[in-house]
DNA sequence: ATAAGTTTATAACAAAAATTAAAAACAAAC
DNA sequence: GTTTGTTTTTAATTTTTGTTATAAACTTAT
């Protein structure tokens, strides 16, 4: 650890000293009080930094030089003489976010200002352990790539959503890819040259969903993703919790009921046997099978081929069945809600994922079993929305994540 | 809030400019470096604050002289002159810890390296939302103040648990002392001259039960405090979580029964209606009123007028009837912890309060539970233990608790 | 035992940042 | 329209801090 000798120090310019480092510091604050509001003025700045004026002059000068800043022209008076606001350079770098599915991956290119550039949802992609899904996945990212060559030169960072287990510290995931000894996020950053940041896919979501939320960074939130499976995404003070070992959040697999039903984590009783897209298939089979009928089930082909997609689209289009087995599962989720709520006391808690496509109908059944199962001041104090966002949320989590891991993280 | 004038500023040198209030901050961060080792040299300030080594000197020496630090002597040589090591000096402060519990109070001193200097246990007290209960509150701790008037000098700050929802950013409690305007942490300021911190009790308990953790501050742990009622004490990053509100952590009030037990919160199906020292007691009646015996009651008075710790008592003489209510209660609180571990994913989940005084009683039925209930994997990434502290949890919570705040928030 | 290599501590110097002072820009009152 | 009171900006000065150099303390190898 010893390489820097007097003399040396002088000749290495990227070994820098003190000061050096507590200017990038200064840098990175700057920065994030930046993105806090659309514009600041130098007083502003020093005051928040606690650095003097001439300081804080210097840094935005040095940062306007470098096109980081820009200068959005005067501000209203206060009083006396109008300041000068500064504020993000929205084309002074970009952030890829890759959102991989189980069935299709999501690609998103966010500017510095948050802005979203390009979205492309729902390309066809298959997850797996392979090296085979890997390489493909490279070609996804590749030809994304060379569709935006003109954001390429700015590319300061990607984020990587993928379901399972994460350690986003080593970059390392435990339930794909994980046959190379090197981390996802290195394999990635090696192979297209951009450093690169992985998280589990509903924690991301979590950070998409709450994308508009106040400044405040004192954010207590919950998604709940739900798809084929339930996911959590924690947010506490603003920031995803991971837990031990990034075992946090799994929702899906806490024992809460009393059937015999295994699920397949091999445990009987999971949330997942009772309120997760695989149950719905199971409930909706069941009920076609003891005679109900179902715009999502013509009887002309084999039932075990009808996908959540097919109920959601039935529930649209106001299917009684498809509601109805809806509710139950809302029901089911209500208990789930009324336990997390005890436990978090968050500001808010969202249905996302692919079944709150479905929109109210979940929503409504589960707040009424909060309703009765849970304390209404304990209740009231936490609202529970349905996401606006959809597909969206992940990959804005993934933008997120890279933008706040590459421009504000010391 | 503009009062600084140029000419004033140096008047009032409590107004302090821009590089007074950085070498506080800095020493704040000193100190919390400090307080993670024993005692740590120049060079190792510097590098960790980021900070020249004379500026380190200076600040270290300031420190000396005041007699917050002392020099510890020279360390061991790594290869070189050996270097002069500083450490905190104890009894440059103290901090005052209050455990109020519903039936009793325990008082406790720490000393500015954490040791504890005093510890009075099990004051009778009965907590009422009453002027007189806050009446005789007040004589307590000045009957404490006076005991331990040596230290009085030197009392940086106090530290008080209370039970109920707290929010400890106004210094508001909400269940107790709730009648007079002020918050309470104002009326204890007020009435003793020392700046006083308030929690809630079973969130105090999690940071004493993690005194003894190591360095690191990425703890995330979960204590359970079992007494008349379930409470919850989560730590995240070496933090007490509070939540939206201050109702974070409420464990016993997770619908997780569909009996028609009505719990005191009004709703059916509370965890604390099958798991709480409460239900015990109702248990307990119901064997005895079926035909039980026990140690616990010899029938010679009233069945109503048995208390928890006759039940406690009885189980340590390993009295079967109580063992056995004590192990269905373990068994339903393994459910409850096999939630909480599947959400939160911490390091340790541990068992406090009046209850865990029985033992490995609980935990044996807790774990078996668990075992069942929850896959592996996760399960046994976290370590499910009884607390060895006892009533000694709060007070050391308490101590920590104001500790914190004064020596090392910003 | 002495020399060579390390590490810490202090002193001298240079650089950087904070203060202070002064000027410029603006609003509102007279 | 001028004056007064504010606030921002820039410049000059002072203080603070970091850097470099040197001395001191100590270990290890020869």
């Amino acid at each position: 650890m010893k390489t820097s000798n007097q003399k040396k120090s002088k000749i290495n310019s990227n070994e820098v000293g003190g000061v050096a480092i507590k200017n990038k510091q200064l840098r990175k604050s700057a920065l994030r009080l930046l993105d806090q509001s659309n514009a600041i003025t130098i007083t502003e700045i020093a005051k928040e930094l606690n650095i003097s004026v001439p300081k804080a002059t210097d840094l935005v000068s040095s940062m306007v030089e470098e096109n980081i800043l820009k200068d959005e022209g005067k501000q209203d008076s206060t009083g006396g003489r109008r300041a000068n606001a500064f504020g993000l350079m929205a084309n002074a770098g970009y952030f890829l976010g890759i959102d991989i599915k189980l069935h299709h991956v999501n690609f998103g290119l966010m500017d510095l200002k948050k802005g979203m550039v390009t979205l492309e949802e729902k390309v066809p992609y298959r997850l797996m352990n392979t090296e085979d899904a890997l390489l493909e996945l490279f070609q996804l990212i590749q030809h994304f790539l060379d569709q935006h060559q003109q954001y390429k030169k700015n590319l300061i960072a990607i984020g990587l959503n993928i379901p399972g287990r994460i350690n986003p510290r080593t970059g390392h995931n435990y339930n794909h890819f994980n046959f190379r000894e090197e981390p996802l996020s290195e394999i990635i950053y090696e192979k297209f040259g951009i450093p690169t940041t992985i998280e589990n896919d509903s924690k991301a979501m979590v950070l998409g969903e709450f994308f508009h939320a106040d400044a405040s960074n004192e954010k207590n939130a919950i998604l709940i993703n739900l798809d084929y499976g339930i996911g959590m995404g924690i947010l506490i003070d603003g920031k995803i919790y991971h837990g031990k070992s990034g075992f946090s959040g799994e929702l899906g697999h806490i024992p809460l009921f009393d059937n015999e039903i295994i699920c397949h984590c091999g445990k009987k009783g999971c949330l997942e046997t009772e309120a997760s897209g695989i149950a719905l298939l199971r409930k909706f089979k069941e009920r076609i099978q003891a005679g109900s009928t179902s715009l999502a089930f013509d009887g002309t082909r084999a039932i075990e081929t009808i996908t959540l997609q097919n109920i959601i689209e039935a529930a649209k289009n106001e299917d009684t069945l498809c509601i109805e087995i809806l509710e139950e599962l809302g029901e089911k989720l209500g208990k789930a809600i009324a336990i997390v709520i005890n436990i978090f006391n968050p500001e808010t808690v969202i249905l996302g994922g692919t079944l709150s496509e479905t929109g109210e109908y979940l929503r409504f059944s589960a707040k009424s079993t909060l309703n009765r199962l849970s304390h209404s001041i304990v209740n009231n104090d936490t609202s529970l929305k349905v996401s606006q966002l959809g597909e969206k949320a992940g990959v804005l989590g993934a933008c997120l994540n890279a933008r706040a891991k590459y421009l504000f993280d010391q």
